[in-house]
DNA sequence: TTTACCATAAACACGC
DNA sequence: GGCGTGTTTATGGTAA
């Protein structure tokens, strides 16, 4: 996978060699404009008026990504789109409709001098129109059906949506319908609803999003998102941690420094609070996003796998690098426990266990402090083997942390841990 | 080298 | 029968 999940720059459909400047998804979504409710109405008549040459684009140039997932999605606050929903109203119960216009309104109001200019100007954004869009099928299905005012959308409209908002697709062989379908039935992001008796004459059923994989992929953007960030990192001036030196993400465009760990919490604070109104800015520290309420601390990563492509981003890093992600989340924003849906639909993975190896291996370090083949050990030892472990749970708990960009959690923990301590003496 | 993700193609079934 | 839709399988590229 690359540091752009999804689509590679292909191969087939495009011509190598051929670069140009790219705009991608700013100029895409400025060009595309989404008026409320027409999501995918009128959807082809743009795509081939704005389809200029056939040229292909490389899409190295991650500029625009950055600008708009950024600003928009991941950091979502106030300022970056004024109609206070961010890229995709996560819960999906305020303004959803204008979240692609807000985001174009956003970009096209908001960008930087610094942005325009690495971007081409217009030149760059009209030629992005043409550019093979660096999502995967599961993420342009979650924007279709997210953006769509019902929350679920006939396969044709999908169709429709992201011809409208990447007319790549308009001059590209027809196969991404059948990548589209296949995207839909295999992932399990995707659920299919019977449509409501009286709309029954179309054909198909309506497709949305499975809520309980929404974290998933709105994970999976941001994952997505994540290497281009990387590359406004700047080391720290002063790691608090050798293991897990915090890399700093510095947003031109906003004058805001935070780290990427912090980005992860910013965007789980965002799944617990995206009541309207409550749109956590990690760029403000007077924003409601409290990473020191012990209840925001999410130290766990969703299992779920399989053909769950769009998942599959964070569940490989999660799991690798043991930070701080995204839980289940129901509907409410609460932590689920990795239940998974009736049926199971085969979602054992390698990962499920290794992280629950994993998780017994945090839970449970007695095994590495074996009672000795003499007996049990006197109370003097046993002590203080416990408080060897309570030490190694503390450090543990304390790299998860702080990787998450929660150092006052620790602080938390290690109050607690001193209050355990007090109370038992 | 292995593994997993992803895109793509193709075949098939079903309903309108 | 044609078409759209939905499911399933296979394959190859890519990145970790």
């Amino acid at each position: 996978m690359g540091p752009i999940i999804g689509m590679s720059p292909d191969k087939k459909a495009e011509t190598p060699g051929v670069q140009e400047e790219r705009a991608g998804l700013r100029g895409v979504c400025g060009a595309g404009t989404l008026p409320e409710a027409e999501s995918a109405a009128s959807p082809r008549a743009t795509s081939l008026d704005r389809a200029g040459g056939a040229e292909d684009e490389e899409l190295t140039n991650l500029n625009w990504l950055h600008e708009n997932l950024l600003q928009n999605f991941t950091l979502g606050g106030p300022e970056a789109h004024p109609s206070g929903s961010p890229l995709f109203d996560i819960e999906g119960d305020s303004a959803a409709p204008h979240a692609f216009s807000s985001l174009s309104s956003a970009s096209s109001s908001s960008t930087s001098p610094s942005s325009s200019s690495m971007l081409g100007g217009r030149g760059g954004e009209k030629d992005s129109l043409k550019a093979k869009p660096p999502f995967s099928f599961s993420l342009l299905i979650y924007m279709a059906i997210e953006q769509s005012p019902s929350k679920s959308l006939p396969v044709k409209d999908i169709y429709g949506w992201i011809l409208e908002h990447f007319p790549y697709f308009s001059s590209a062989p027809t196969g991404w319908k059948n990548s589209v379908r296949h995207n839909l039935s295999l992932n399990k992001c995707f659920r299919k609803v019977e449509r409501s008796l009286g709309k029954a004459n179309g054909k198909g059923s309506l497709w949305c999003v499975d809520p309980e994989y929404r974290p998933n992929l709105i994970q999976a953007l941001k994952k997505q998102h994540f290497p281009t960030a990387h590359a406004f990192c700047t080391p720290p001036a002063s790691p608090p941690s050798a293991s897990s030196p915090p890399r700093h993400l510095f947003l031109q465009d906003q004058n805001c420094s935070l780290k990427e760990s912090d980005i992860d919490a910013a965007t789980a604070m965002m799944l617990l609070n995206s009541a309207p109104g409550q749109q956590a800015d990690p760029c403000d520290p007077d924003s409601p996003m409290d990473l020191s309420r012990p209840d925001s601390v999410l130290v766990s990563s969703d299992p779920k796998q399989d053909h769950n492509y769009s998942s599959a981003p964070l569940q490989r890093c999660s799991s690798r690098s043991s930070s701080s992600s995204l839980s289940s989340l129901d509907e409410g924003g609460r932590v689920l426990p990795q239940a998974r849906r009736a049926g199971s639909e085969g979602f054992h993975s390698d990962e499920d266990s290794d992280l629950g190896e994993e998780r017994g291996r945090q839970a449970r370090p007695a095994p590495r402090h074996p009672a000795g083949p003499g007996g049990p050990p006197g109370k003097k030892v046993r002590r203080e083997a416990k408080q060897e472990v309570d030490e190694e749970l503390k450090e543990a708990a304390g790299s998860l942390l702080h990787l998450a960009g929660i150092r006052t959690c620790l602080e938390l923990s290690k109050h607690g841990a001193k209050s355990r301590k007090l109370s038992r003496k």
